[in-house]
DNA sequence: TTTTATACTGTATAAATATATAGTATTTTT
DNA sequence: AAAAATACTATATATTTATACAGTATAAAA
């Protein structure tokens, strides 16, 4: 798959943004008042860039017609499944991949970037269980109360999220 | 929660099914051509009451703005665990649910019925392993390799599904 | 160096879409 | 028995929205 633009990556978390926040797809107008576009047409060449490039899809003659498609192949994508070390150090890197498993992406509202094996049982009351596999999308959009893996100087942990004036509780 | 009429939950499916087919919500003209309505203020009625029975939002002035809601509380559902024992004879009484568990309904595309406690090894090659959860959402639209809970005489099991000469394999 | 891709502004418009209004008929609730 | 909800057809229209066209400018690829 092609590298996307900056500008390009932006869209699209606009897009994803709308999606998870509206439960649709934005309009060109709604892309460059978020993005603080002037011009209608700065939204639509940013979305037939991607659409070139295979990461969307848009349905002529239909409004809100964009869906992004799914990351790898199109019949059940191939996710990685890291070991909560190999997330510590932030890579996708080959040799921290435990294994691929295939899944549905249209279980999941959101891009599966990849799972995280749980060790220990700190969870165990929210209903996860040692060796259970997390789904992780990656974002920058949080609100305080999701579940967000968190990760500090060497330690890697799952937990509710809080933010409270600019610092992480 | 008000019940809904027939006519009603077929709107609501046809909603499901275009997000899940599509990526988006339809039109009211999408609703009507599907469900063999001849006037849009067939779809826009039923809209109005799914929207005020507060199982659907519909965002004023914008296409394709409807988002179904979260079906128990807003702030995370509250889903039961069902046993597959209890699955096969297909009541969500209160005798047969284990537990109830909370989840972001976000997390899912789909509404989340229930869960399934998965009993048995069958799917350990597809990752799903013995006393897992699977997510189960009620549907009749079904593709071939879907993954499925399969009910007969007396057994219940998880399998992928296909259909032959509508005949299932 | 010429082409192609990126990254926009600005304007325009056909088509898509929500949404109101006016009816009719049936069923359900009060 | 009256009122309210359901379940539509039919028509109309303001607004939303996609989308094309004309430019300008810069960066990357051929």
């Amino acid at each position: 798959m092609k590298d996307l633009t900056a500008q390009q990556s932006k869209v699209l978390n606009c897009i994803e943004e709308s999606i998870n926040k509206t439960g649709f797809p934005p309009t060109r107008a709604e892309i460059c008042q978020k993005l603080g576009f002037k011009s209608p047409n700065a939204a639509e060449s940013h979305l037939r860039a991607l659409e070139k490039k295979d990461i969307i899809s848009i349905a002529g003659g239909s409004s809100r017609g964009i869906s992004i498609k799914n990351k790898k192949s199109s019949s059940g994508g191939s996710v990685p499944v890291i070991g909560l070390v190999a997330a510590g150090s932030a890579t996708l890197a080959s040799e921290n991949i435990e294994r691929e498993i295939n899944v549905d992406p249209s279980l999941f509202s959101r891009n599966v970037d990849y799972f995280l094996k749980v060790k220990g049982l700190s969870m165990i009351e929210d209903g996860i269980y040692e060796d259970d596999l997390v789904a992780i999308h990656k974002t920058n959009d949080f609100k305080n109360g999701d579940l967000a893996v968190v990760r500090t100087e060497d330690d890697v942990t799952l937990k509710y999220i809080f933010k409270e004036n600019h610092k992480l509780l």
